[in-house]
DNA sequence: CTGTTAGCGCATTCAG
DNA sequence: CTGAATGCGCTAACAG
């Protein structure tokens, strides 16, 4: 059976307004009769019912969380931290996967919206036209919302990502450093802040050392194993010297593809990654990479949204944090 | 601003029932009416507020689900595939993530109780000891539920899960057929219903080819890339011929171990898995294998909690999904 | 076809 | 210290 307060109300022998009192520690409520409510409550199992609560109070006890990829482990790393806090903190995480398509995205943020959560945080998807009204509707109807590990451009929000420009810089300025001079990169889209940050480390790199490069070593991807593979076919025979990537995923693609070509790393060829995900580990050659501090981007992103939700902060702000470079063993 | 049913209702010049019929369609609304009432409630970017609803209509509009390791790729792409069946239908999707951790297995079932989901999926997590009241009060809730991948005994419920058995069956089999005799077992929690099904599989093939094997090759673990790790350590000493795993991430941990003491796989020791993660194809030597149909089990089992939502069934049965037998590179 | 009334489960006045 | 009354936003009878 399900039971509401007015069960536990009748069996304890007090109306509903002494035994709301009693279930949520008001004071102002005798001590004994305080405790008979409880014990009747417990007895019945009872739950209060968030609808209605989250109805009257007009608040909220759930968290909105939208990834692109939950199938990549970096995100199920982000997702796991995320949960963590957040349940922590008393909140209930609803999770939207957008699968990089933002009209999934919208549908989830639209899911929130009705069901009136605390707050939002978003990862954004790779795409070249936004429809972003999702997000102003968030904030026509005083929802807070901020962006995780990057963000939309245009649009008014909290931001905690990685320093991906800095990131790209390191792993950059090592290949040169280590000669290579045609050095290609696994980009994502252009139009997406996430791929223009590291391209800009890219170029500036390059620009540092004197080395001219090529637009053309710039390529566009999507950011999946299989494209990896497929980017990685299709330059084969422009003969890179090192391939960088935007993920450890796509780096991965990349050694599977030069596998599969019989093609050395890092002798006939370096390649990089960017993550740092436990599983390239333990590959052939481990992967050379740069490692986002997932754990501190999860705390900064909730505590900063706990703010907003909370009204303590009103001004918008994008947080860096610094990467790491693990150089391994696919770079020479 | 937030706008409410009565506003639209005021602006569109009506009353607010006559607006709440128009918004959901019903008939016994003029078509003009109706159209004036969608026009303002467009206008103003109305969106129904879900707790009023839900409690009125004494349904939800949110499924739950509790993981155990979402950072482990295969319970990623399980999530991603039940993300996307349910939002399809209209679902808003909850996620609890235990971490194998039965107490919060419970505190994230006692939010979607709180919060009157219309239905819940549950990964049971490893636990010797269980308490799974969380689960009896789910029940004495009305609200139904269906276990995923594996079940916890004893429970009236649905459950669809890979044939774990028989796939552990495959692989030992193919193991003793390829002359090992030593055959590890990194095997989880013996008291789990997917380490139980696993080993029993791995006795059957044993007892099948008629070689005696020894109960101390079955090794307790933990599920995860370290355990497998530390395991390797321990048996090293004992000189095993082959060892299979319970799932890839642990096998990842074996070939990481193996790796660091310079051991060949498949040369001095063979090595199986079971799962089938995407990222294991790219390894030093492909890893051999068990898949398990994940697709498959999220579809069965979202369609079998969706007919108890509905009341179309009320019998409990679990259902097992085929497993398929990968053999790659790290088994001779 | 439309508006009035009632009530979902709960928390918060305000009298007593 | 306790209870009766009010209303959160919405849907479902029921009259008119």
């Amino acid at each position: 059976m399900k039971y509401t307060i007015k069960d536990v109300a009748r069996l304890a022998d007090v109306s509903v307004a002494t035994a709301s009192m009693a279930l949520n520690n008001k004071d102002g409520v005798n001590e004994n009769t305080r405790q008979k409510v409880l014990s009747v409550a417990k007895k019945l199992n009872y739950l209060p019912n968030r609808n209605a609560q989250n109805l009257i109070t007009q608040s909220s006890n759930s968290i909105g969380l939208v990834v692109t990829d939950i199938t990549n482990p970096f995100f199920g790393m982000l997702v796991n931290e995320i949960s963590n806090i957040v349940i922590e903190a008393g909140y209930n995480l609803q999770l939207g996967v957008s699968n990089d398509i933002i009209e999934r995205e919208a549908q989830s943020v639209n899911n929130f919206i009705q069901n009136r959560v605390a707050g939002v945080i978003v990862v954004p998807s790779i795409q070249d036209k936004y429809d972003l009204k999702h997000l102003f509707d968030l904030q026509s109807n005083g929802i807070p919302f901020a962006f995780a590990t990057t963000y939309y451009p245009g649009i008014n929000a909290d931001c905690v990502m990685c320093d991906l420009k800095k990131g790209s810089y390191l792993i950059t300025k090592k290949l040169i450093d280590s000669g290579h001079k045609k050095i290609y990169l696994l980009a994502g889209n252009r139009q997406a802040v996430f791929s223009l940050q590291r391209i800009n480390g890219y170029r500036q790199a390059f620009e540092e050392s004197g080395i001219d490069f090529s637009e053309d070593w710039i390529i566009e991807t999507l950011p999946y194993f299989e494209s990896g593979y497929e980017a990685t076919n299709k330059i084969l025979k422009e003969r890179p010297e090192a391939i960088t990537t935007i993920n450890d995923v796509l780096a991965m693609g990349v050694l599977k593809c030069l596998k599969d070509n019989h093609i050395r790393v890092p002798q006939d060829i370096s390649v990089a990654g960017y993550d740092d995900l436990i599983y390239t580990s333990i590959l052939e050659t481990p992967l050379t990479t740069i490692r986002q501090p997932i754990e501190e981007i999860a705390k900064k992103v909730v505590h900063v949204l706990f703010e907003k939700i909370e009204g303590k902060s009103s001004d918008y702000c994008t947080y860096y944090i610094d990467p790491i470079l693990k150089i391994r063993e696919t770079t020479k």
